[in-house]
DNA sequence: GAGTGGTCTAGACCACGCA
DNA sequence: GCGTGGTCTAGACCACTCT
């Protein structure tokens, strides 16, 4: 009566295996694994069959190859998580890089739309970050980040908060954001957005909601931007 | 002082040389590509190298491979070209199916920035394509599209078009859209949407700006949604 | 020159779809 | 049972990086 699914490739198994152990911390973000001879050797099976898992997390873009030097756990520095998920370009094609400003941070219990969110349940404790986004000295975005006090423990500490907090959570708690899932609306600026942004009562702006998954597949934060796309767009590509 | 490649694995010289093919029509959507065996020999390299042609085809998106039937020219049936690029989904996560509605078919002379968009010359001819799409009946988008004359001759005369555009792109005239480029903004309400919307007028919506890319890298269509967030979100997932 | 990832090959065997 | 793509292996050689 089990619907397992009864049949595994072995770089399939192998691809899994080193997530776990990237996710234990076994090699941290920037340090190189073993290569592909020695991963061959230790998991006893052949190179090709490492250099297929391999391939395929590099594809997703936990590890980074190089040839002539070696493979290397993909490292969110600055600038990279920020292009990476921050969508938000300059109408000539610029990527725009954002710094925050007039940020908060307090522990709180969760709200049911969170805990629905990231799958957890109603009691968890979270952390509340707002902040204001700016690109050019200009305010652009409002952001409100929830995370769970289970996964990032005494976050407060960090306090004033990186401008990449996806490089923070990869540097001080091992996470590694991988994927975000994220829902666009439009909407009308209300009093808040008003006053963090600059913008009058009733400007459109850009809603995103976001959900971020880590290396092991778990969400550990949901954001709510409200940006001012009256200069910049949100740009992506869809293949 | 040339500063070409110097250097092109010959998977990836297979990877273009099948491309063209597929963009000549030497093999036409829903039809089966040689064997592997086959192609293997026909370009006089190994089975394996094909494989890894193929399999980066198939990540593209260009062909559906299917273990024990053979090798695809990918298929834009109706379903599967509305759900790969319409992000519109109810938030209950259930995607949204498309119709369309009001739709009238025009030529004209390109506009600048549609000319910008598409890299075309400022004295180029198009069709334009107005329409309202609906979800469960109701409207939640306008959609404005423009075509270049020169790459869809004759386009008014499949008027009315079908639900799937890039189906019929593909059918009628061997142009595969396998990749948009676009850009969201949020924007206000005007006569136009209200009209075909049935919105008030400034109610905040969502607007998609898209170019879209043949299989040979070509910029063939250019598009303006305009979309009501009220009950519907873009949806979409960052890796 | 040594070590790494990247390419290319050849061959065996497996899982799947179909007749 | 045959033909297809999918997996796995083993080995040779190439391109890149660093010492």
């Amino acid at each position: 009566m089990d619907s397992a699914p009864q049949y595994r490739p072995l770089y399939s198994q192998v691809y899994e295996a080193l997530i776990k152990r990237i996710a234990n911390g076994e090699w941290k973000a920037g340090q190189s694994l073993p290569s592909e001879q020695a991963l061959a050797a230790q998991l006893g099976v052949s190179q090709g069959t490492v250099r297929k898992a391999l391939d395929a997390l590099a594809l997703d873009k936990v590890i980074d190859r190089r040839q002539g030097k070696g493979t290397f756990v993909a490292e969110l520095t600055q600038e990279r998580s920020l292009f990476r998920f921050f969508r938000l370009t300059r109408a000539d094609e610029q990527r725009a890089v954002p710094t925050s400003g007039d940020e908060s941070i307090r522990r709180r219990k969760i709200r049911s739309p969170e805990a629905r969110a990231l799958a957890l349940p109603e009691t968890a404790e979270v952390f509340e970050i707002v902040r204001t986004r700016f690109v050019d000295e200009q305010p652009i975005a409002v952001e409100r980040i929830v995370l769970p006090e289970s996964v990032f423990p005494r976050l407060d500490a960090h306090s004033p908060l990186p401008n990449a907090l996806y490089a923070l959570y990869q540097r001080e708690y091992g996470i590694n954001i991988v994927s975000t899932h994220e829902k666009l609306r439009a909407d009308l600026a209300r009093r808040d957005d008003e006053r963090r942004l600059g913008v009058p009562l009733g400007t459109p702006l850009l809603q995103v909601e976001r959900v971020a998954y880590s290396v092991d597949g778990k969400r550990v934060e949901w954001r709510l931007s409200r940006c001012d796309t009256s200069h910049l767009v949100y740009d992506i590509t869809l293949t």
